[in-house]
DNA sequence: CCCTTAATATACCGAACGGTATTTTTATAA
DNA sequence: TTATAAAAATACCGTTCGGTATATTAAGGG
């Protein structure tokens, strides 16, 4: 007697979703074809259009898991640290863990989704600014616990400090994914390690 | 008696590069058809196959006339300034003055290509670490210009000062563009100004 | 163990793809 | 003005594309 928790088809969406992430990722939906997707998962066209409607549906999903594993792995580095400072040094020092494996993934799905499908894809470009928004928003409310904590200087801006850390972190990465080199995330990193500082009147 | 200084097969062939620029840097290469090709010229596909001979040499040629047309713009701009410190500063000014011209011919060349090519068009990313070691060389020979001037600290670091510039102008662009608000770019460039004045000690 | 249903594979579709050989048109120097 | 060469258009190639209707296989409750 099985106990059969998730359905069958439950398992193969998600099994599909792993295994061509890393594909869409490198390709980009254009350049990803339907026998790239079997090649990646060993199973045929059929099945895979048993558990998505198309390919862009299937994109879709598969940007979605990204973030969720970015999201997910972020949320637990600042639940290890302390106070809001730290928290956000620990954001910082996420990234610097995060760059051999994102580099082997293809670089930055949000960066790599936006270059793309900004102008064509609208579906996948709102996740893409949804994702955004969200890393934001946990950088803005962590500066705010600093505020409060007493920790942080009351005039820091929260958001034109967001904003800055992330145009740092996604320019590092992709310049850093393009020439190969890790000077360009890590010093992007020291940046953003010296503003968190600055506010916190660290220096 | 008409002097034809250049060919019609040159005029032609820089007609396919302009036409063709703006539609290869919003959809990528693998997303533009030869059909778009047609479109954008109004030239058949026998025509293009004339001038060009592939998709991914139009492709090439297309990157580095729209590198081409950066660069000589961001030269325009500093060569109006005096100062390295003016040079430097005049370029986040270029930068905010690209703002709406970038974003309406889809984004930074660089980061489009960069996100698309790194795993899949070596010849093309190459051209992509080209332009930007070029624009980096810019920036660290008037650091050490202004080194030399007196006019900023001998001990800056011009190579990560370069590094970190660029990061912030591509994730300042690659997030304006993809939210559609200009604050990522301007804080981006902000906090650039700030470094540069920093280096000057003109804090 | 069987029967129903769900999941996967097979076989195929029309369309669009990138690319090219050939013909027609256009430029231009003599 | 005409001959010739260069450029562009036409018509076509085989392949691969994304997608689907149908057949086959496997799952899993009764």
């Amino acid at each position: 007697m099985k106990e059969t928790l998730i359905s069958k088809s439950e398992r193969t969406r998600q099994f599909i979703i792993e295994k061509t992430a890393p594909v869409f990722n490198k390709k980009g939906v254009a350049g990803t074809s339907l026998s790239d997707l079997t090649r990646a998962t060993g199973l045929t066209k059929g099945s895979i259009y048993g558990n998505f409607k198309n390919k862009d549906d299937l994109a879709q999903a598969v940007f979605q898991y990204s973030i969720d594993n970015l999201t997910r792995f972020m949320a637990r580095q600042i639940e290890k640290a302390g106070t809001p400072v730290e928290k956000l040094l620990a954001v910082a020092d996420a990234y610097r863990k995060l760059y051999h494996p994102m580099i082997s993934y293809g670089g930055c799905p949000i960066l790599n989704t936006a270059a793309e499908a900004d102008d064509t894809h609208k579906a996948l470009s709102n996740l893409a600014v949804e994702a955004i928004n969200q890393l934001q928003a946990v950088l803005i409310d962590l500066v705010n616990q600093g505020k409060n904590d007493g920790q942080i200087d009351p005039d820091a801006d929260a958001d034109r400090f967001a904003r800055i850390a992330m145009a740092l972190v996604e320019g590092g990465l992709m310049l850093s994914k393009l020439t190969g080199s890790r000077n360009y995330l890590m010093s992007a990193l020291d940046q953003l390690e010296d503003k968190i500082r600055e506010m916190a009147d660290m220096t």
